[in-house]
DNA sequence: CGTTACCCCTGGAGGC
DNA sequence: TGCCTCCAGGGGTAAC
C-alpha cells in the first residue's frame, strides 16, 4: 500500500500526537518481520522520548533521546503495513506485531505480510544507517527538477519505469504513482530513460512532484481521523487514470488502458497518449 | 558497472 | 463449499 505520500500522511499524522511523549514500554510479537527485530530492544527504548518524526523515501525515522544520548527508531510499512494510534491495553489482532507504549497513546504496526522493517540505529546520525545512506534524490526536495532527472537518465537504457521506482536513484516512487506520472508526462513507462529528451525530462519531473503532493493532500483531508480510525493513515486512495483499469477507457483518448508486466510489476499506461 | 530474476510473506479474488 | 493459481502499493540480494 504505502508510498510516499501514504508514508508522509502517516508521519502527519502521528507527529501531533507522539511529539514530545515518552516511550514507557514496547511490545513485539514476531520476532521478525524482513529483518530481525534487534535483541533487546525494547529495553533500550524505555525512557526515551520522540522528539521528531522524519520521512526519507519510503522510510520512517522517529529521533528517540534521553539525556543520556539516543538514536533512531527506523521503520518501513514495506508491501501492507500499517500504523495506527489506538487507546492503551486495546487488544491486539492477527499480523499486529509491534506496539510502542506511551503514556495516553499507543502506536500499532500491523503488517500482514511481514515486508514492513523495524530496526535501531544508536547515536544521531541516522543518515550513515546502511539502508539510509543508499537512497537516492527526494523528489518534492528543491534539486529534483528536470534538469536533475535529465542528468539521472543519461546513458540509462532500462524503461523509464523502472528508473524512476529504483530508490538509489530517486526515493518514493512506487508502482502506482509511476504509473500516474508517466500518463500525466505523456511518457510511455517502456522508453528508454536515455531516450527523453530534456523537455520531457522537465515534464515528467514536475508530473512526479504534482501527483505525489496532490496524493499527499489526500490523504491529509484525512487526517482528523487518524486516531480512532479504523484504517488507519493510508487508507485513502488518490483516484488514478490509469493504474489498476486494464482494459478501461483513457481519460483522454478513450483507447483502452494496456496491462502489461516489467521488471516483475503490472504496468498500465495509454499506448496513443504516452509515447 | 548496470540490469534482471528471484525471494521474503499472507490474503483476497477468481477459475474449476 | 473447497482447492488451486495468480496477483498485490517494496526492496535486498544473487546472478547475468
Amino acid at each position: 500500500m504505502p508510498e510516499l505520500p501514504e508514508v508522509e500522511v502517516s508521519r502527519l499524522g502521528l507527529l501531533p500526537h507522539l511529539a514530545g511523549q515518552g516511550i514507557v514500554g514496547a511490545d513485539f510479537r514476531a520476532p521478525r518481520l524482513r529483518h530481525d527485530i534487534p535483541l533487546g530492544l525494547a529495553a533500550r527504548l524505555i525512557g526515551l522520548h520522540i522528539t521528531a518524526i522524519v520521512r526519507r523515501g519510503k522510510y520512517l525515522l522517529f529521533d528517540c533521546e534521553s539525556t543520556s544520548g539516543g538514536g533512531w527508531l527506523i521503520l518501513h510499512l514495506g508491501m501492507s503495513g500499517s500504523l495506527r494510534l489506538v487507546a492503551p491495553g486495546t487488544a491486539a489482532q492477527k499480523h499486529d506485531h509491534v506496539d510502542l507504549v506511551f503514556a495516553r497513546t499507543t502506536l500499532r504496526f500491523r503488517d500482514p505480510r511481514r515486508f514492513g522493517t523495524l530496526l535501531w540505529h544508536e547515536g544521531e546520525n541516522v543518515a550513515q544507517h546502511p539502508l539510509i545512506a543508499v537512497l537516492g534524490i527526494e523528489p518534492l526536495s528543491p534539486a529534483f527538477d528536470g534538469d536533475w532527472l535529465y542528468a539521472h537518465t543519461r546513458g540509462r537504457s532500462s524503461p523509464i519505469k523502472t528508473v524512476l521506482m529504483d530508490s538509489h536513484g530517486i526515493v518514493g516512487i512506487g508502482n502506482i504513482y509511476a504509473a500516474e506520472a508517466l500518463f500525466k508526462a505523456g511518457i510511455s513507462p517502456l522508453r528508454a530513460a536515455a531516450r527523453i529528451s530534456r523537455e520531457r525530462c522537465r515534464l515528467l519531473a514536475a508530473a512526479i512532484r504534482a501527483t505525489l503532493k496532490r496524493a499527499i493532500a489526500a490523504g491529509g483531508s484525512s487526517l482528523r481521523d487518524y486516531v480512532h480510525s479504523d484504517g488507519g493513515a493510508g487508507s485513502f486512495q488518490l483516484s488514478c487514470a490509469v493504474y489498476d483499469r486494464a482494459g478501461e477507457p483513457c481519460p483522454c483518448c478513450g483507447a483502452p488502458v494496456r496491462s502489461i508486466r516489467q521488471a516483475g510489476r503490472s504496468t498500465f499506461y495509454c499506448m496513443h497518449c504516452q509515447t
